[in-house]
DNA sequence: TCTGGGGTCCTAGGACCC
DNA sequence: TCTGGGGTCCTAGGACCC
């Protein structure tokens, strides 16, 4: 039996631990540049706030229904995030932590997995202060659907087991809220007159493979109760990495487009050499604001190849900043750059060329130590000078939290 | 004025091999 | 008139997830 774990209105639900005074008050929790809502309390949702909308169209109602507001503080998240995903391994060996905020379990050989579910809630909510949801069923798909049904119930758990259970939850089960089914496929499918999962499941294996595929297929398997899609246990390298972000404002100043570049560029090394991954190749893209249908829009991208696999700060630079001045054009505004490292190998692995003078991976000392110091003193104390001081195109960020958990300066004080 | 970021998997089609 | 069969690898684009 799989269990899928999830936090309920999880970054908003981080803000609040540490603002206990915000309990029962509506609280929202911005994207990245203060963009789109992107978390939202229970109160927050019950006064018609969407999930995605842009935080501009409904920061009128915000101010008027006094909802607190908090930019996204990732460092917070990810570490309230580990202290979840810990307690919940005290519960089973066999762990799959699937995004920031889910986590499949498996167990074998239970008969009583209803009152353990309320234990390991009841556990999570008293040495994290999360409160969450447990969906548990034979396969992963339906206990993707039995979470769904647990965050509607009072008690927050729901147990698919017998085939009476599961076909009594498929049957009116919308076909949009299915784990697999995005927009696309739910268009698609509402064309033939399929809106629940139930319907969906009375179809022939083939007619499910021709319209969505092999995935599709699974899926529909996993409805059966036939599982089909494997707990990850270990983490598998990563294929590709990128950091993007949005500016703060406009800008075709190409000082300023150089400097995000080369942040980002080094934002993106340190990833690599956390993965232990080395890049061949280098992609740079440099976007306009879409939503300006007055602006001209411009999306040029290139793909560099690098002369050999790195994953050290100076060279990624030197090859970024070479590929925007390649793709640049003064003529537009642009909103983002993205640099993405693909071609990925693990470090250890790097071949050596037998033609050319370069003879293995360069000492990356240098890199090593400023990953170090950056640890220690906070991500940017050390950086380099073509990174830029003054950071005019730094996004927003205007009601962030502070680092409770990982910053001594943050630290609350009581007293 | 203001609209996020970071990933994965699958398929079709073209280039190429013997 | 009539032009094979069986593969691999790569890429772009489309779908999905959180």
């Amino acid at each position: 039996m799989y269990a899928l774990v999830d936090g309920n209105n999880f970054y908003a639900s981080c803000e609040r631990l540490f603002r206990p005074e915000l309990n029962g008050k509506p609280v929202v929790v911005l994207s990245n540049n203060d963009g789109c809502i992107i978390s939202r309390s229970n109160e927050a949702k019950a006064l018609g706030i969407k999930m995605g909308v842009p935080y501009f169209k409904v920061k009128e109602l915000i101010e008027k229904e006094q909802v607190a507001v908090f930019s996204s503080n990732y460092t917070l998240y990810a570490d309230i995030s580990a202290r979840l995903m810990n307690n919940l391994a005290r519960f089973t060996p066999e762990v799959e932590v699937y995004s920031i905020d889910e986590c499949f379990l498996r167990f074998k050989g239970m008969d009583s997995l209803e009152t353990y579910a309320h234990q390991m809630r009841q556990s999570v909510i008293q040495n994290t202060g999360i409160p969450v949801s447990i969906g548990i069923a034979p396969t992963k798909t339906l206990a993707k659907l039995a979470n769904k049904k647990a965050k509607k119930s009072e008690s927050g758990v729901c147990v698919l087991e017998s085939d009476e259970a599961i076909h009594e939850a498929v049957e009116n089960f919308p076909i949009a809220d299915l784990w697999g089914i995005g927009r696309a496929y739910q268009a698609k499918l509402e064309l033939d007159y399929i809106f629940t999962a139930g319907q969906l499941r009375k179809q022939s294996e083939a007619w499910v493979k021709n319209k969505l595929t092999i995935q599709g297929l699974r899926m529909w398997h996993e409805l059966w109760g036939r599982s089909c899609i494997p707990l990850k246990e270990v983490l598998e390298r990563k294929q590709a990495i990128c950091t993007s972000r949005s500016f703060g404002k406009l800008t075709n100043n190409l000082e300023e487009l150089t400097e995000a570049t080369s942040s980002y560029t080094s934002r993106l090394a340190e990833k690599l050499r956390a993965d232990q991954s080395c890049a061949t190749i280098l992609n740079i893209q440099l976007l306009t604001n879409r939503f300006r249908k007055d602006l001209p829009q411009h999306n040029p991208c290139i793909s560099l190849p690098l002369s050999h696999p790195v994953n050290n700060t100076t060279d990624l630079i030197k090859t970024a900043v070479r590929g925007l001045k390649s793709i640049y054009n003064p003529r537009y505004q642009y909103s983002k750059v993205a640099v993405i490292a693909t071609g990925l190998i693990p470090e250890q692995e790097v071949q050596l060329h037998l033609f050319t003078e370069w003879n293995g991976p360069k000492n990356n000392s240098l890199s090593k130590l400023m990953d170090q110091l950056n640890r220690y003193y906070g991500s940017g104390t050390i950086r380099l000078a073509s990174e830029g001081f003054k950071k005019r195109w730094a996004m927003k960020r205007e009601n962030v939290s502070p680092s409770y958990t990982t910053d001594w300066e943050d630290v609350l004080k009581v007293g």
